[in-house]
DNA sequence: TTTCGACGTCTTTTT
DNA sequence: GACGTCGAAA
């Protein structure tokens, strides 16, 4: 393999680096995926057996495609375990479940799971009768997580972050304690857990020491971005061996938040004394005149890094600008048709993409696209799995793998009319102690004659029992649980076609999978996500499409057209932030990587009015604007707005092919009426 | 015990 | 706009 031809110095030592630890700090576009894709290659080539290797990263995405494109050149990188922490902690976990006293098939827990879960508990004991005012559900997942996460007592973040709650701490506590409980009696682990009980279990020797037997080489990017228990798991991984690889960009810690601690990667040499550090700094990504503005953000943060962007290339280009616009559908408005603009020069849309700091400040913006017919995706943000019905169908899905799941019995009997919160209780302990699906239905049969929700619960048992007795496909399974909830939905809901139509794709998923078991854990560690917008009649398919992300979902990646949209304070840098330091830092660094997105052209945008509570009001713009000296440009009749209307000189990307069935233009409708 | 309507509150980022 | 709470009616 000839290294030099496509990489640098500091580059190729990090790829050739073998035995021992190392450190690499790698700025923004340093090609930090590079090496950690050629370092896989160049030990593989070595002898090293891909299976002896093990990556961790943020995302299961950035390890496939890391993995995957090392594979092209030798497909035995393919072998390579990589994934998320929260993933291998559920993979060892499974290995070690007789350790822990559970069931290989344990549930694991998303946030709005845990949530659920959390409220069952702090119901039962009463919290919600207090005469307190006590946190909602989501709040007290928040906070039991972010104890966790940021190993700190609860009276700590509770000071800290939630002021307001600080006499519930007794509570708190309790609950705390509590929720372990309870999650461990049913068998249920939520994400933190996934990395708690994996340092539980390394930090058995015998455990440890086996798997570092069969991991001898890991790697984990974005190495900024762990938590303190994220921290101990690697140095519980790498103790012995040290053949720890950990990539990281201290500028780039945005996920503090969820307790990313980036001292791990200031502490790193501690941990591992004798470990090599490579700075990568030349950029091949910008243009010098977009790293200039990262630069002034670089040198306006608190904590100095010590770093420059220099464009190792010596590359040049358009200044990146600031529009301003009147209104929210203006800045939309403007923002489609420089794409359009763009398209026509010859920019592919997979090299546009729009990136805010908040989902729903894309929302105008996703039906201005449609309503162009200009193709795109959206990242981050809600989930697919987040909504109601999918979820529903979800929870009959567990069911089916887990008879014992009370949250999920609990769920789908509440969907029943003439069933709440009551009724639906006293059912899911008699459903609980009844041996199999055929047992809840002799109990079901016994329910009071004159109960209206008797035949629709022996509805259920029936396809319950039928899905699970006859030897099926997952994809016929489905089909049965989805037969049994479509009449609940038709009731539930008016807009129930665009819902079903959500239920088929979910079908399409689990239809791919051989088990259960594996689809509702995808499920739970990697929910797809929700906004994938599919428009009809694109002529060049090889254009892919635009990208529509959230700053955070943005991180690694690059395009070469970028706008970014809602520069406006208190909204970027959003106005929870303000209240301390540390937030406010976060913000900047969160700036940082937008910006550090861009190759080519960069566009940021933001307009004087918005609304929030139903009162229009006049925006203030970023601060982040004056720090790195942007001024809006007064174009005339560009800023202003010009309504609603694309100009009618310019083309639509793409021509509908044919002239459109009512179906399609409903369909289309709905996709536009969604929001 | 459930359901429905009225009213108040909070509204970020993700595994 | 989503979610929670409260009171009243079914």
């Amino acid at each position: 393999m000839e290294l030099a031809s496509f990489l640098n110095q500091q580059q190729i030592a990090a790829v050739e680096h073998r035995e021992g630890p190392l450190l690499v700090i790698a700025g923004a576009g340093s090609g930090k995926t590079r090496v950690i894709q050629y370092r896989v290659l160049n030990l593989i080539l070595n002898g090293v057996p891909p299976e002896r290797i093990l990556l961790l990263t943020f995302t299961r995405r950035a390890a496939k495609e890391m993995l995957a494109r090392a594979a092209k050149q030798d497909p035995r990188c393919g072998l390579v375990e990589g994934g998320t922490f929260h993933a291998f902690g559920a993979k060892v976990m499974r290995r070690y479940a007789a350790v822990l006293g559970v069931s290989e098939n344990f549930t694991v827990l998303d946030a709005g799971d845990a949530e659920e879960a959390i409220h069952k508990v702090a119901s039962n004991l009463g919290f919600y009768a207090l005469p307190k005012r006590f946190p909602q559900k989501a709040s007290l997942q928040k906070i039991l997580s972010a104890a966790k996460n940021k190993a700190l007592p609860l009276a700590r973040i509770l000071e800290f972050d939630y002021p307001n709650f600080v006499d519930c701490a007794p509570e708190l506590e309790r609950l705390q304690g509590e929720y372990a409980k309870y999650k461990l009696e049913l068998g249920y682990f939520d994400y933190d857990d996934l990395l708690l009980y994996l340092k539980l279990l390394l930090s058995q020797e015998p455990i440890r020491q086996a798997l570092t037997e069969e991991y001898h080489f890991l790697m984990v990017d974005e190495y900024q971005d762990t938590n303190q228990l994220q921290g101990e798991i690697v140095e519980l991984l790498g103790r012995g061996r040290g053949n720890v690889m950990v990539v990281g960009d201290d500028a780039q810690s945005i996920y503090g938040f969820r307790g990313a601690h980036h001292e791990n990667i200031l502490n790193f040499p501690q941990l591992f004394p004798g470990a090599t550090c490579i700075k990568l700094e030349a950029n091949y990504r910008s243009t010098q005149e977009i790293l200039n503005l990262g630069n002034q953000v670089l040198d306006a943060m608190p904590h100095k890094f010590q770093k420059r962007l220099t464009s190792a290339e010596d590359l040049h280009g358009e200044a990146p600008s600031l529009k301003v616009f009147k209104e929210p559908s203006d800045e939309s408005n403007w923002i489609a048709d420089q794409i359009q603009e763009l398209y026509h020069e010859g920019e592919p849309l997979r090299e546009i993409a729009v990136l805010f700091r908040s989902s729903h400040l894309s929302f105008q913006l996703q039906t201005e696209m449609a309503k162009r017919r200009i193709p795109f995706e959206v990242h981050g943000g809600k989930k697919f799995s987040d909504m109601a019905h999918v979820k529903d169908l979800l929870s009959y899905l567990k069911l089916l793998a887990n008879p014992r799941d009370e949250l999920a019995w609990n769920r789908v009997l509440m969907l029943f009319p003439g069933i709440g919160p009551k009724t639906a209780g006293q059912l899911t302990q008699q459903a609980l102690a009844s041996p199999g699906f055929r047992g809840v239905h002799e109990v079901f049969l016994k329910q009071p004659e004159k109960k209206a929700y008797k035949s629709d619960l022996l509805f259920l048992s029936s396809a319950l029992v039928q899905a699970s007795e006859q030897a099926q496909s997952i994809a016929d399974q489905f089909l049965t649980l989805q037969k049994a909830y479509t009449p609940l939905l038709e009731q539930r809901y008016d807009n129930w076609v665009q819902r079903a139509k959500d239920l088929d794709s979910l079908g399409q998923i689990a239809g791919r999978y051989q088990s259960l078991t594996q689809l509702l854990l995808d499920f739970a560690l990697e929910p797809p996500e929700r906004g994938v917008v599919e428009v009809r009649g694109i002529h060049k398919e090889e254009d892919g499409h635009v990208v529509l992300s959230t700053i955070h979902s943005s991180k690694g990646l690059e395009w070469g057209s970028l706008f970014l949209l809602g520069m406006i304070e208190g909204i970027f840098p959003t106005a929870y932030a303000l209240r301390n330091d540390e937030g406010l830092e976060e913000e900047q660094r969160l700036f940082y990587v937008a910006l550090t997105r861009a190759k080519q052209r960069l566009f940021l945008t933001y307009c004087h009015y918005g609304f929030s509570g139903g009162i229009t009001q006049f925006n203030k713009p970023s601060r982040f604007l004056g720090m790195i000296g942007l001024h809006p440009q007064t174009e005339p009749g560009q800023a202003a707005g010009q309504g609603a209307m694309a100009k009618p000189n310019k083309p639509p990307i793409a021509e509908p092919a044919k002239a459109l069935s009512k179906e399609e233009i409903l369909a289309q409708l709905q996709l536009m009426m969604r929001r």
